[in-house]
DNA sequence: AAATTTTATTTGTATATACAAATAAAATAG
DNA sequence: CTATTTTATTTGTATATACAAATAAAATTT
């Protein structure tokens, strides 16, 4: 059945979690050939990027809690791919050289998972719906 | 922080999410006052409008699984909103009285919901970005 | 009519996420 | 400098959701 044929299609509500786990499906299968989560590989992409970054700042980054981030870090700690160092009330969070080397493949699936989309909606469409998505969201921030 | 300034922000993945739980945090709201989740909320307001309606149908219009349908009658039933005629391999739920009163209550709540967003996006833009959110997941669905 | 396939639903298990409380360190106020 | 408040993180618990397997009925094939 399409969407628009179910009786709350209106709703922003329905919508907005139709669309979330339309895609989390696509991104579940774009991360799949590094066995992560897409959580996880966009967590790990940054922590690469700029290693020692602390929990509080990762939850701002991906938007999530911070208890959220306690738990992907756990994951992605027991599969060797990064490390906690505990200062204090700090915590850093650094890469292993196994997670270091997983960057190109990370950034394969990433790119992947773009073409998915491009490809069906168009390079400046999905640019266009990506943006009037963030203008909602920020609206809606008050 | 807002969603534009963080790194993965262009990044549909990401904001899909992200919306999705803002959105999702304001329904939760919403639906307080009769103690029910959105899903459960939708779920209940689907059967007391079409009393009978099998979790086949259910998962089709609200777009979940088959076997998250039957964990959210279960909770429901176990509130005494609903019940459950098991016949042959055919299931059929129907509101209990107490479900059936609710609707009123249900449909402000809904109300409640809509203003929450069309005062700060104005209606049309509202509808306007509903429709090209589903114009998005029939593009995707192939 | 017996054997097979399909369909509808449920159950067992796993996931990502969040909230609230706990912890503990740092910053600030007295 | 002690007492209080704020901040960063983790832990315990709860939620919604899904996948895969189980069940059982109905439909179809042979």
């Amino acid at each position: 059945m399409k969407i628009s044929e179910s009786k709350y299609s209106n709703c922003l509500y329905f919508t907005a979690n139709a669309l979330a786990r339309k895609v989390e499906r696509i991104a579940i299968d774009s991360w799949k050939s590094v066995n992560l989560s897409p959580s996880h590989a966009y967590l790990l992409m940054l922590v690469i990027e700029e290693p020692g970054l602390q929990p509080g700042v990762l939850s701002d980054q991906l938007q999530l809690k911070p208890s959220t981030i306690t738990r992907l870090i756990e994951k992605l700690e027991k599969k060797k791919l990064l490390i906690r160092t505990m200062d204090g009330r700090i915590t850093n969070i650094y890469p292993t050289p196994s997670g270091k080397n997983l960057l190109p493949k990370l950034k394969e699936c990433l790119k992947q998972f773009y073409q998915n989309y491009v490809e069906v909606l168009g390079k400046e469409e999905s640019v266009r719906l990506v943006k009037s998505m963030h203008q909602l969201i920020d609206k809606l921030e008050g």
